[in-house]
DNA sequence: CAGGCCCTTGTGACATTGTCACCGACAGAC
DNA sequence: GTCTGTCGGTGACAATGTCACAAGGGCCTG
């Protein structure tokens, strides 16, 4: 088998398809590109394609009708972003968005091709359920953390979250507050409180983080 | 076609479905009764297989470490317990639980069976996936109800959602506060303005509705 | 460089919600 | 009747959210 699309090797949930699968997905699937900061699908866009990231993530929030928003969960290079087919279908007043948060590459699967390879192929059935209960364990961590976490431990585990090995963080606390779905002068109180304890140092648009272990420490706290 | 399954009247999203799956169905699926408070999925206890729920409804609450609990949504009669088939697959400490919240009549999907029908019905991948946005957007609600509403309207909202009919209310304060993921002495309070207000009236294990006009307002507020 | 503008952060005052401790009232078992 | 466990009420305080407003940084423009 000629590799034409050597894409397919980013995502192992694919791996070893079948010859049908294999010759729908190279005659029907397109790669695309999408700029930091398109809207990916949200209210009055619907999607009309599964899509499965190659390479950068796509950012889900929802929007509140007061103008406040939450960060659902991220989409990483080799997942499917199964929601926009999912959102499709049964939904009257949708209100998250996916925004693309780097520069994205991207297979864009057709419905009707999304179906035929749901019919076809166990393995491609396997990698869709696999990737629905990981959005839905994703939300249900969301509401455990919304609903029962103290603040402080939420912002640590953030920062640790979004630290991705560098010390400084380019990030302003509204950003923060959209992380959590709080409020921009609540973040920016639990920040002071981390610098008056010498855990990071605050300046405009970044945060150093000092004493990571520290963070680490109340990110793990019961 | 000899209707020896006449259950499937139940299921609007199965109209008309293929001789091969009704084959399946008769062959394969079993119909089985649970108890009022069975645990149907839950830590420890997963299920293996697909639940359609003929008659009653089942509550899918999550629980936290600090014990408290949050109601994230219920199954009601025709409608599909996907969550079970989901949660089979991709996750590590899952924490929500399911539970029959009626003498609940439902059919049993075994894994396997459940597999082939995605495969050879398209009408049955239609009625899986629109389960599954039923319940993602169920989940969306919840979290901008915890996030971004005051206590008060939720409380008033989910009093009309439990009302059914009944100017009477039979629950306790700790049912309403385990519904809004909140603590019990929030609900009392919150109650006992309401009856200041006129609006309820309080006794031991029950509410009684005595101004449906002014909690529908509350509720619709923004 | 000065002035203006927008974005970001800091802060006090207050409202709402969550937590803790404790008590009394009620209903069913005995 | 008493005993016992559940249910509800309440005050005090802590944590979080909301509002109003001020101060400073960075950038653009004249």
């Amino acid at each position: 088998m000629l590799m034409t699309n050597s894409w397919r090797t980013a995502f192992p949930g694919l791996a070893g398809i079948s010859d049908d699968m294999s010759y729908l997905l190279d005659k029907r699937a397109r790669q695309i590109t999408l700029n930091k900061g398109a809207l990916i699908f949200g209210p009055g866009n619907p999607a009309e394609n599964l899509l499965l990231l190659v390479s950068g993530t796509v950012r889900v929030q929802q929007l509140s009708e007061a103008g406040r928003e939450i960060v659902l969960y991220r989409v990483h290079a080799g997942e499917s972003c199964v929601l926009t087919t999912a959102c499709l279908l049964a939904f009257e007043d949708y209100s998250a968005e996916g925004i693309a948060e780097t520069d994205v590459d991207a297979i864009m699967i057709p419905r009707d091709v999304f179906d035929e390879l749901m019919s076809i192929s166990k393995k491609f059935r396997a990698f869709v359920f696999e990737a629905y209960s990981k959005r839905i364990t994703d939300l249900f961590m969301v509401i455990e953390e919304i609903a029962f976490k103290r603040m402080d431990i939420r912002v640590a585990q953030k920062l640790l979250e979004l630290q991705d090995g560098k010390a400084v963080l380019r990030l302003t606390h509204q950003q923060l507050a959209t992380e959590l779905g709080t409020a921009r002068e609540v973040i920016s109180r639990q920040l002071k409180e981390f610098e008056r304890r010498g855990w990071v140092n605050l300046s405009r648009g970044e945060i150093e983080l000092r004493d990571l272990a520290a963070i680490e420490r109340l990110a793990h706290a019961p």
